[in-house]
DNA sequence: AAAAATAACTTGTCCGTATAACTAATTTGA
DNA sequence: TCAAATTAGTTATACGGACAAGTTATTTTT
């Protein structure tokens, strides 16, 4: 197909290749639109049609008064992972359900200081409970959820353990989630885990740390799971983004 | 600050809402452009960018010569991780390095086949080896790698172990990542593996299998890494996305 | 010499108009 | 009745102009 290219793609491609090129090297400025539409024979508006796409990618700097930069020489090209909800972070299917065992206040000793990321001696309200599936009794994980003392009410709530705690926290004390930290590991199961997952000592847990941060940069969830091996496995896919 | 608004933005605005209140519901169309621009009193340039807007934040959808049709009742809050490349998938750090121990052409066994997610029997050319930290005898990792029996011949090149194998690929031969799965899962170490990272057979494992497709969603390359416990963490960050 | 005011320049916003390209419904023809 | 051609409607592209708002260099003033 020869599939004619629009003009504002045809100027982008240019300005792009022209960039790579080192005409306009990294840290100088484009010319002003006026000579850039007069050089390329363009309109204004379709020249910054095509300004618009170097600049969704990366290239250019655009601000009201100051001419325009050149930021990078190439376009970037972004694996990007997308989620809904931090549910899907963690991507439980819905038809697991969580059972408290264990609520109680506590304060951080120096291990759990660790594991959380909040000082040593914080109080925290802790919910430890296990995962299962749903009409099965396979045991998914134990979880061990730790929120801020303020939040610990929400454990009052009948429907409690069929949702996601941070979403209790969003809808009662509209706490927005702005960040999220995740981190993996496999670990051999302590003595305690390994009971209460009813699992062999030391064998493989793979070890999921996540910890929610509100709009202030403030920690106010932290939940950590421990997965048997072969129970559970973690799986994301990414995109290289298209371009806009 | 009294900040006046843009008039596209107060648009944009405008229509997000009354599609949050349900005057235009999912699955409806939006009027025409020209109609809207004569309710809201503005040029259909101005409009455009409005509507440009919303595309851009996953609320309608546009195509040539088809009436706009309302896709979402409301903004998604997106959590994102960006990747520049899928080195930063793994994060290695750039102080460690790989030493080739294994080379050969295999055809997948059914073990294999369902690791690599290939046809049992089908060809691969698989590279063996050890990740260590620069400078110590730290063993990292113990990486799998399987690539189409065509890129066989990167191996040659001295300074293959230096550089990811994606990197070879696509510059040798031009296949560009367009997609990437990430599995990751604990698993306790099997002989093999365990005599290969020098430790205690049944410790655990965490295990991270990628698989990167080409644009024609083919799989070119799969690589799996055993992690010793406690000698390796894999951590994430996600941000709500900021609006356009 | 330093600060303030001015001017020149650049990008952002907004309007108008015209034509092309595409979609979907309607009409026409076999 | 069905398929092809036409037509009406819609969005995409592209031109033009005018003014606003912000930045930066220059000039003026103190």
């Amino acid at each position: 197909m020869p599939e004619r290219l629009p003009l504002y793609k045809s100027l982008a491609n240019t300005l792009e290749q022209r960039i790579y090129n080192g005409d306009w090297p990294v840290g100088s400025v484009l010319p002003a639109e006026a000579d850039l539409c007069r050089d390329f024979q363009s309109s204004r508006h379709t020249l910054r049609h095509a300004l618009q796409i170097l600049e969704a990618n990366g290239l250019i700097y655009r601000h009201q008064g100051a001419p325009t930069k050149v930021v990078s020489r190439q376009r970037l090209r972004r694996f990007t992972q997308s989620f809904n909800s931090p549910i899907d972070i963690l991507s439980y299917s819905r038809d697991t359900y969580r059972e408290n065992l264990v609520e109680e206040y506590i304060e951080l000793d120096h291990a759990l200081s660790q594991i959380v990321s909040a000082p040593v001696g914080s109080s925290w309200y802790h919910i430890g409970g296990i995962r299962k599936r749903q009409k099965m009794e396979e045991i998914i994980a134990w979880t061990d959820i730790y929120i801020l003392p303020q939040f610990a009410s929400l454990t009052k709530d009948p429907e409690h353990t069929q949702v996601m705690v941070y979403e209790q926290i969003e809808k009662k004390y509209g706490a927005r989630i702005e960040r999220a930290e995740v981190d993996v590991y496999a670990a051999a199961a302590s003595p305690v885990i390994s009971k209460k997952l009813n699992i062999e000592p030391n064998s493989s847990c793979l070890v999921i740390i996540r910890r929610y941060f509100d709009d202030q940069d403030k920690l106010f969830e932290v939940t950590v799971t421990h997965h048997p091996e072969n129970k559970y496995k973690y799986s994301m896919e990414f995109k290289a983004s298209s371009e806009v």
